[in-house]
RNA sequence: CGGGGUGUAGCUCAGCUUGGCUAGAGCGUCUGGUUUGGGACCAGAAGGCCGUAGGUUCGAAUCCUAUCACCCCGACCA
């Protein structure tokens, strides 16, 4: 490709609005423009980064057996409602109603039709497993854009959905996605991490994050100091505090005026107390069952480690069911005298770390002091969880190891979903023993923008992008430094002798002064340069550069194809 | 959706507090010349509905109201 004939508008200038790494060299580098918040054209060398992300993707999802299909980006609202997933999605599915009146979303995933699918398609044990993916456009209307490709309204993603007969096929293909994800990633030059994950909204059993560990990313992900388990801030379990010793005799509960005290902080300060001696009692509705979680004040409730506690999806109360349960305004809820007017009750373990402490009186303005966790309110019996149901913080253990947190971009994530989409959806086969059963489902999904980003935020400098080779938008870049006949004709030279050799080469032959080709090759990014100038060319040779590398090595003209055919290769291997 | 902020040349911004004649700078673009290995220099030029709509005023980029867009923090989220 020659320089002149692409366009690749650079800038000097960082734009105005944008804030990370990543987000700033995209745009400076002319990979792509703002349309609008949240969508982004992609310029040509832009595009072609995408596209070889997608190469690599695709060829290892080939490789694995998953079949490459394309389901439409816009999709009945009918179908959505039928998993009730309209709903969970709620204002982040964008949609719109054409001239008959029918409702269409623009797809945020593709469970539903690849579900449906496979209710037509799929009738008997012999068809599975069965592993189809798609490489596409989805659509979500965030409430926030944010970070440039990071979280973009619309983006690219590969989906992946396996049907299965049995869980067992399905834990076999689950680990051959999770292998495939490795070479991918590897193959991209990402240095990632695996983290355990919950599969939230999807619904389901089972689940891995792939994670690219930098500053800019939006994941939290915790690990032991050893880096033995790793774990996303959702699903990070912790070792239970020492509880308090048992037997002491403490005077009876005592109630306090708190006036107007509702949260932690305002009651610590008014009791001139510490958060630790606080119970914190949050209302929880799941259905119309009500749930009261307690969590020691300096914590907070893990909705999504909730929610498994209870194996139902909850949600906060609103304030009318607070007051009528409670009979007090929102902030003075506490468990004492409460255990029988709730369907359950869920105690972090945080909770027994406290001998006597403080929590709401169901009383609007009043808390209540001395209240011993078994004493006063049960721990133990029906419809009564301990367990972990706080978010992990930097000072906590698990399996006797110290937390370590950091952040992450999340590139991509595996999920073991069951039976959730084929069950609403009517996705039977008739097994080996002539039984109907649900097929037993998988999805898998990669951030194609994501790994883009994810792999500038890791690998760039002060001058520009510093690409891994096998999604850098070209291989080599020629840089003729000068524009005599000499230069130009042993540039053109060396270009074609690549490029017939199957390099992909970036020939820059504008009429610019040698900096600002430079500054250019740099800032874009690309892997290998080989500067064509009078006084080394003199001497019959050229220099070559590899970007991440400060050497500039001669080379002789004769020698240039071989020894970047190396340098290639070298690099490649080192990516994978 | 709550809080904060910004809209002036293709880009980055000044001017607005305290209204005043022809609205500026740097970068980029175009022309000519000198340059030519790390974003050159000189001379000249083009480029603006000051986000949009109302209002106040003799007069509005500047003050007021509304509205739209964008950014940041929060809540939410593969």
């Amino acid at each position: 490709m020659r320089y002149s004939k692409t366009l690749i508008p650079t800038v000097k200038e960082v734009p105005a609005d944008a804030e990370i790494p990543s987000h700033q060299l995209m745009l400076r580098a002319g990979l792509m423009r703002k349309v609008a918040s949240g969508t982004y054209t992609y310029l040509p060398i832009g595009w072609r980064i995408l596209m070889k992300i997608m190469n690599i993707v695709r060829s290892e999802m080939n490789k694995s057996g998953a079949q490459e299909m394309l389901m439409p980006s816009v999709q009945p609202m009918e179908l959505w409602q039928q998993t009730g997933r309209n709903v969970d999605y709620g204002p982040t599915m964008a949609h719109f109603t054409d001239r008959h009146g029918r409702e269409n979303v623009l797809a945020p995933t593709a469970e539903e039709v690849v579900t449906s699918i496979a209710a037509g398609e799929i009738n008997s044990y012999k068809q599975m497993p069965m592993n189809l993916y798609q490489i596409s456009f989805k659509f979500r209307d965030e409430f926030r854009p944010r970070f440039g490709v990071l979280r973009s309204r619309e983006f690219i993603m590969k989906d992946a959905y396996s049907f299965h007969a049995d869980e067992k096929s399905l834990d076999e293909t689950y680990k051959v996605m999770y292998e495939t994800y490795k070479k991918i990633f590897s193959r991209c030059g990402l240095k990632y991490a695996i983290v355990e994950a919950e599969s939230g909204e999807m619904g389901g059993s089972g689940s891995h994050q792939f994670t690219i560990p930098c500053e800019s990313g939006e994941d939290v992900i915790v690990q032991t100091e050893d880096g033995a388990y790793a774990a996303n801030i959702e699903k990070a379990p912790v070792d239970a505090l020492p509880a308090a010793a048992q037997g002491k005799v403490y005077k009876s509960i005592e109630e306090v005026h708190t006036p107007n005290q509702k949260t932690i902080g305002e009651v610590c300060e008014f009791l001139k107390t510490d958060a630790k001696s606080l119970i914190k009692s949050l209302v929880y509705k799941s259905g119309t069952d009500i749930i009261l979680a307690l969590v020691r004040g300096d914590f907070e409730i893990n909705p999504e480690k909730l929610r498994s506690a209870v194996g139902k999806s909850i949600e906060l109360a609103d304030e009318n069911t607070i007051r009528t349960l409670t009979g007090a305004e929102v902030g003075f809820a506490g468990p004492v005298g409460l255990t029988q007017k709730i369907n359950k009750l869920v105690i972090d373990h945080s909770v027994l770390t406290i001998e006597a402490g403080i929590t709401g009186a169901n009383k609007t303005d009043y808390h209540i002091k001395n209240v011993v966790p078994g004493r006063d309110f049960p721990i133990e019996g029906k419809n009564i969880v301990v367990g972990d149901v706080r978010n992990a913080v930097e000072s906590d253990t698990y399996q006797g190891k110290k937390l370590v947190f950091k952040r992450g971009i999340e590139v991509g994530q595996v999920f073991k979903l069951g039976t959730k989409y084929s069950g609403k959806l009517g996705a039977k086969f008739l097994d080996k023993d002539g039984t109907e059963k649900l097929c037993i489902m998988g999805c898998y999904g990669i951030g194609i923008n994501r790994i883009a980003a994810s792999a500038i935020e890791t690998m760039y400098d002060k001058d520009g992008i510093v690409w891994p080779i096998n999604i850098a938008p070209f291989e080599v870049i020629i840089v003729p430094a000068g524009n005599s006949e000499q230069i130009i004709a042993a540039s053109e030279s060396i270009y074609k002798e690549l490029t017939d050799a199957g390099v992909e080469v970036l020939l820059d032959d504008r009429d610019e002064r040698g900096g600002v080709k430079f500054k250019d090759a740099d800032l874009i990014g690309i892997p290998i340069r080989i500067t064509v100038g009078a006084k080394s060319l003199a001497e019959g040779n050229a220099e070559i550069k590899v970007r991440r590398e400060s050497e500039v090595t001669k080379v002789s003209l004769a020698e240039i194809k071989a020894n970047i055919l190396r340098i290639i290769d070298k690099l490649k291997n080192e990516s994978v």
